[in-house]
DNA sequence: ACTAATATTTAGACTAGCCTAAAAATATTT
DNA sequence: AAATATTTTTAGGCTAGTCTAAATATTAGT
């Protein structure tokens, strides 16, 4: 059984790897944690007793099956539960991501079954983020980050990177949501901004914004 | 804020205080909770500090109107969500309890609140246990004890005093659940035991099981 | 009212998860 | 390749919540 501060640990390691696609070290998760590093290397090694990544001190750290399971798991509560508050208990997709940190360690499975039912079985969470099933699969969506779409060409918004409630508060002011259609109407060479069209609107919007959208084209 | 530990205290001092009407003291506590009694002398030591309950030593503990507040409310969520369970993801009565045991600590209140309006603002949950509302009040129910009723009397079932999975499977076993209608045909001097009748079937119960039963005539 | 039994509290210890500060390893710069 | 900077680990400490064992209060029995 794993405590809620593991289940913590082994969810934020699985997204670091998803993000860097390398050995994660340890100042990383200390950073995403929100704890210092001395203390990620106490977890780091506990996590490692109990099989559930590989530890070597000063090389990183890396899930096994085991673990990715785990994190998985998690995982898929996290992104049941923010559906369920969007769906059916009318919260926003930026008021949902603190309430799920809490219901993703509720432990019954057959609770996390039912609710997944309940939902129809949902393969995306209100962020466009896939969920995986009970075995743990999902699949991986054809996406396009909206900074490597050329001039002139358009996509369906289908996801964000950064699920921050900043972030999505500033797309729903300008009225950006998941299922947008986005067109690139140019491109500014010095500092990679752009200029898009969504609906009979025209923003700008920083490269940092293009760089946490995801699109279907 | 409180811990879960913490409001798990408040919430199991407010049940005994219901059940005993009296002071409660240190063994009571320590049986409900399942932890050794100097545990619990150190618990009521903190939330004396922390102004829920009137403590003084060796003689027993009294929750104030701050500490009923917070009871009240891990009351109201845990009902909510044993509610949910039962009507919404199809769980059984007796299998709801652990998972409301963990549900009941998370924190956000809107989501209580919304949560409460998608079940249409129940008032019971499913034993028949009152449900606090916003303001944490609720309307005690006029019911009668099963064991209270006489020869020929009869009543609808309305609500469970123990709802331990195991009580709760004999019920269901026996098939009797609320909504009930229950006659008592004999009684029996040497036990109390009683002999009812649900529908068109009659049977034996001990004076325990009908202690646990609540009817409305 | 004294003694025995029971209930409660205190004292001291343990674990999980965190911390700070110092030490050690690794990486980078010159 | 030596010196410096950065990262990581170790050592030791803290708090919450638990425990056991011993000490102290209260209650009950004679």
């Amino acid at each position: 059984m794993l405590t809620n501060s593991e289940e913590n640990y082994l969810k934020e390691i699985y997204n670091l790897e998803e993000y860097f696609n390398t050995e994660i070290n340890t100042n990383l998760i200390a950073k995403k944690i929100d704890a210092k590093a001395s203390s990620v290397t106490d977890m780091l090694k506990k996590l490692a007793n109990k099989d559930l990544l590989i530890y070597q001190k000063y090389k990183g750290v890396k899930l096994n099956t085991n673990g990715k399971k785990k994190a998985l798991s998690v995982i898929r509560k996290h992104r049941l539960w923010e559906t369920f508050l969007v769906e059916k208990l009318d919260f926003n997709w930026d008021e949902v991501h603190d309430i799920a940190e809490e219901l993703e360690h509720i432990r019954s499975e057959k609770l996390t079954n039912h609710l997944d039912a309940f939902l129809n079985f949902p393969v995306v969470d209100p962020h466009g983020h896939p969920i995986p099933n009970k075995e743990g699969d999902f699949k991986k969506m054809e996406t396009i980050c909206l900074s490597n779409l050329g001039i002139k060409q358009e996509g369906v918004l289908v996801g964000v990177k950064n699920s921050s409630d900043t972030f999505l508060r500033f797309l729903s002011n300008k009225n950006i949501s998941i299922g947008c259609k986005i067109k690139v109407v140019h491109k500014e060479e010095f500092d990679n901004s752009l200029s898009i069209n969504i609906g009979n609107n025209q923003f700008n919007i920083s490269e940092n914004v293009a760089n946490n959208l995801y699109l279907k084209k």
